[in-house]
DNA sequence: TAATATATTTAGGTTCGTCTAATTTAAAAT
DNA sequence: ATTTTAAATTAGACGAACCTAAATATATTA
């Protein structure tokens, strides 16, 4: 139906409309693409031909209603064959990524319901992200920035807003799971370092940068 | 590393050579691929400076054992996701082959031989086609056709050598299944049907026909 | 507001995998 | 051994997705 490349052009908008507001630059889609800018003008105009985005010259593009609903099915996929990887197949979670980056593509709603209810409809990824039901719709998960909480506040930790795989070691690393319940031990006023105790247990000490990255709710 | 179009002729000059010989005719590879002749003609060239086929003009081309070797890998990720399809997600064997056609492109030897372990190491596809391990090696399953069986002879229903989704309706259609036992109990003369007793109970009639796609050993 | 810097598009090219029409090579039949 | 037929290749073109270099449009800043 369509070309990967159309697909990873499609998640791509749909992701930096989430996060950078309803209009895409051309250059900012060329940079999570990996292409250079005049690729993309062109893919943009072959896209607006087939009315997935509106795109008008030099004022960015934006998703259409029909382009959504395809970027918001491949992130179903993409997210349902991670849960498969970690679950079925004993990946970690930072190794699966890239794999499910070729799986996303695969064609069939049948065979992605099935794996749905083979995998038990997950609401959440191996890295705390929402998938889509099979109509599209996101669960929303009301999750805050842990950097965000104040000292003695309590909380579990649902996801991660950085999906570096250095990331993700360095939580393993830290023995950080999903999952975990987490309470805010103390903030250091200095350099804003998160000492926090985790399951009631282990005592861990984090950067800033670190606390900006773990969502919790 | 290699294209799905890549791929896809590879596999088609591996099952051509098994079947019709070591060398290959451009137009049973244009049959076959679904494009003219010319088409094929084009990608052999680009092939053969790959080193993936030796092709010489108007002689028919051969896998070399490095394209040999990329073929065999994505018969045994065919037959793989296939397995899976039908023993985890419960398709069945008529549906799985165009889904199997998509994730046998899916690149990553982790990635196959966890499933391959995930599925407890089978030696066959639902379609009864041995499947060759990590290594390359394929199982040399000895099975014969049913038509070469004389009456009174018993054996096991292990294959088929038509993989046609109508042919595959007809043996569920028959009540006949993958693994069962089988006894010739006749065969007429006049248009060789043959009688045979399933699994020690029922009895059903099938034509030549039937008995030349039915493998037994 | 005019000058400068940055973002975007246009122009022209490349590779991959396909096509049709025309030509050449090989096989089969007379 | 010729002629006829069939198979394969060449020639020229096209769309998708990319590129570099040059031109233009937008945004910033003086
Ligand atoms: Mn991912
Ligand atoms: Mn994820
Ligand atoms: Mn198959
Ligand atoms: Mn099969």
């Amino acid at each position: 139906m369509h070309s990967f490349t159309e697909e990873n052009y499609l998640k791509a908008i749909y992701k930096l409309q989430e996060t950078n507001g309803e209009v895409v630059a051309t250059s900012a889609l060329a940079q999570v693409m990996g292409v250079h800018a005049p690729s993309v003008t062109d893919m943009l105009k072959r896209m607006g031909q087939k009315k997935l985005v509106s795109y008008q010259k030099s004022k960015g593009v934006k998703l259409t209603e029909k382009g959504k609903q395809v970027a918001i099915g491949i992130v179903r996929n993409h997210r349902l064959w991670e849960v498969f990887l970690v679950e079925k197949l004993g990946y970690r979670w930072d190794e699966v990524h890239d794999i499910a980056e070729q799986l996303e593509h695969i064609q069939g709603e049948e065979l992605i319901n099935k794996l749905d209810a083979y995998l038990g409809f997950p609401e959440a990824d191996p890295h705390g992200d929402p998938i889509p039901n099979a109509k599209g719709v996101l669960p929303k998960l009301k999750s805050v920035l842990l950097s965000s909480l104040k000292e003695g506040d309590q909380a579990t930790f649902t996801g991660v807003s950085d999906h570096s795989t250095s990331f993700l070691h360095y939580l393993d690393k830290a023995g950080i799971a999903l999952g975990d319940t987490l309470k805010v031990k103390s903030i250091e006023q200095y350099d804003q370092t998160y000492t926090l105790t985790l399951k009631g247990k282990k005592e861990v000490t984090v950067s800033l940068k670190v606390a900006n990255s773990i969502l919790v709710s």
